[in-house]
DNA sequence: GTGGCAGATGCAATCAATGGCACTTACATC
DNA sequence: GATGTAAGTGCCATTGATTGCATCTGCCAC
């Protein structure tokens, strides 16, 4: 099945419709292979239908997060960055001096996420998380 | 030492200046004990002071958050929310389903946080975390 | 107390994001 | 293939958040 078969598949399973624009959207944020804000998807989608509306993208990356196809992260200061999510759940952890992201395995959270269901019986989405600080390379900077 | 004695000093040793706008923005935060959206605070600022601009606002608690006298999260749907930094650092669990939030010891991070430093030799800001996911109540009423 | 200046403020403009509403369209049913 | 309808789209208006810039003001040094 393609990409974009299976992207179909999954939306009408969902009771939701195809239309060219989701498709468009969510092709462009599929291969991307990282992160986009809701303007580069924008800017992408028009370059091959030009008259996609902002809103459109937003609505569909809402509901694509809904059907946990898509993730929303705020990357610190400016503009939230969606990603398509693979099989592989993983983190981020963010410099918010240098700006570097640096991918971490989910077996990191893990732990925490037990620890939270045994002890308040909450079931924490850890499925992507963002986590702030300072990089190796800028430590010795900051101080 | 008052409370806004305290937080005059704390602007002074950097280097900011003590305004009226600000202790009113930082006092009314701090004495709010608990999450408060940059319009509530717009708000009730403008009980005592009318003419304060939205701006104002967003800039003292944009440096207040660099000075870690506040924290800014992301509470979920809308506005981003503003609390005051006590001594006692803690973390949230927010109930995606119902709202609603629980307060996490500090403790349940400390061990990521020196894993992270560990593994990676990145320094995490782990003093204030929202974690997502379904509270113990809702866990039914989902599936 | 006066003067100078870096930092802070207010205003206006701007951009991102969202919601209402009328029109359109995908798609299930016949 | 024709039809009905619920979901999706585009346009417009609105709100939240932020920035540029001219003006103002704490506050330090004298």
């Amino acid at each position: 099945m393609s990409c974009e078969t299976e992207t179909a598949t999954t939306l009408k399973d969902a009771g939701q419709k195809v239309t060219p624009q989701r498709m468009l959207i969510l092709s462009s944020v599929r291969h991307a292979g990282g992160h986009l804000t809701a303007s580069q998807i924008l800017e992408e989608v028009r370059h091959s239908y030009p008259y996609v509306d902002a809103s459109t993208v937003y609505r569909t990356l809402a509901s694509a997060r809904v059907l946990k196809l898509v993730n929303e992260t705020n990357m610190g200061s400016d503009d939230n960055q969606f990603e398509w999510i693979g099989k592989e759940r993983h983190h981020h952890l963010i410099c918010r001096s240098c700006g570097e992201v640096t991918s971490l395995d989910n077996s990191y959270l893990d732990g925490l996420a037990s620890t939270l269901l045994e002890d308040h019986r909450f079931q924490a989405d850890l499925d992507h998380f963002a986590i702030f600080g300072v990089c190796k390379g800028c430590v010795g900077k900051e101080r």
